[in-house]
DNA sequence: TCTTGCGACCGTGTATACATTACACTGCTC
DNA sequence: GAGCAGTGTAATGTATACACGGTCGCAAGA
């Protein structure tokens, strides 16, 4: 049995991630206390260990709020990811992937081309990609055999899911697209190209980058828009952007 | 007037950086806080966040305990802020440095100049070095304007000074060697060649991390002869290597 | 002699009470 | 009416007491 502060954080990130909570809104210790029926002491606990893991703001004497990101931010996050991710991939090609890691490689590829395959759109397909994906880059991260590397892109990698939860459905074509791409990655890194599967790997993500920041620069687009017709109005905006 | 927690926080990082603990050994709460004359809370507050920063171990219900890492761990440091480093100089580049940022490089670069020419060792100019090191980083990371790059980079940077303390000084000859990468990189990042600034910078890091790396393997070897030595007279080691 | 179970102690995990800070509101003054 | 000082309140920061888990040592049995 772990801690509570331990099980408190693990709700807690999900909770985020899964956009419960407003970008921007304060949590108030004694409130998220009462939630858990548990002291404010893993509480605090919790959320010092989400904010190392950028998820969470923190001011001193002012507690902790959810942290937002601009999309210019989000951009960067990808690129400071790609860079990453590309280095991974060369490493793993340099020392040399296992059996194991290639074959699951390989079945997350079998399994997205059976949900491609199957043509039409399911609710959960969305979860599931997103834990094929996992599979895919988790073997390439361990063939790399770097810890530090891991631990930076474990902090690079949580925080665009907040964001991803704000678009009700990944688009399929994307998940087409990102496929074919890793045909291609797993490809490379079988043939030991190594400068050929990092430079894959890298516009790999920053492709995907470029999609969620483009869906977020449609949604400040919309918000900015709603604003601005709101104090045309002359009335207040149905639901305020900050707290 | 900041927190307690917040105090001990940067005594304690500047404390382990200085190497006061030694590499593996575990941090007792009760202990530190008689030592910093507080309760426990803000001291777990400051180890929760030197964990987030990888300079201490956590294991729930064991404590913290100094992080310690091989000399293998250390070059996956520094390939990964090569990488980062490298991407850094690229979007610096790419956004274009102000006037302030590239003057202050070149006084970095004057500053050391004036270093090496005196042709001798002074016990500050370690320290005087670092700093000069920071400011020249320091400007190309501002003028990549990429938030998280700047946030990823920070972890990087603080875990290798704890193992740059063990060695006494700084070989003047490596300063002089990083000098004239400075110089070559500056240079790039005038002529506004962003991708030789991104190779440039990439190596300078690689080649410093070398240096750092070939530091530790020596002191293994020297560590693993003392263990064999000591078997061989059948004594135990005078310093036990782990608690 | 080795193994295994129990128990005591040490140290971390948690709850709670108190201290302190920040902010907002009120009332006064100019 | 505007600005500022003072006060009250709500939240965070800190101290402390207690709960709980883990480890070490000792002893009893195989």
């Amino acid at each position: 049995m772990s801690t509570r502060a331990e099980r408190v954080c693990t709700q807690l990130r999900d909770s985020i991630i899964r956009g419960d909570h407003v970008a921007g809104s304060r949590l108030n210790e004694v409130d998220l206390a009462a939630e858990f029926g548990v002291s404010r002491t893993p509480i605090r606990a919790a959320l010092s260990e989400l904010a190392s893991e950028g998820l969470l703001d923190y001011m001193p004497n002012a507690g902790y709020s959810v942290r937002t990101y601009s999309a210019q931010q989000m951009l960067g996050i990808f690129e400071a990811r790609a860079a990453l991710e590309g280095l991974a991939t060369r490493q793993a090609v340099e020392n040399g992937i296992t059996e194991a890691q290639r074959a699951l490689m390989q079945r997350a590829i079998d399994e997205t081309e059976a949900v491609l395959s199957r043509r039409r759109w399911e609710a959960d397909v969305t979860v599931f990609w997103s834990h094929i994906n996992t599979w895919f880059h988790g073997a390439i991260l361990e063939a790399a055999h770097n810890d530090h590397l891991a631990w930076l892109l474990r902090k690079s990698r949580s925080i665009p899911l907040v964001y991803s939860s704000m678009f009700r459905r990944f688009d399929l074509n994307r998940i087409a697209k990102a496929h074919e791409e890793h045909v291609t990655i797993l490809e490379a890194i079988s043939q030991r190209q190594a400068v050929r599967a990092e430079s894959l790997a890298r516009e790999h993500i920053y492709k995907a980058g470029l999609f969620v920041v483009e869906r977020m620069r449609e949604h400040e687009m919309q918000a900015a828009h709603a604003a601005a017709m709101a104090r045309a109005d002359g009335s207040t905006p149905a639901q305020p952007v900050a707290s």
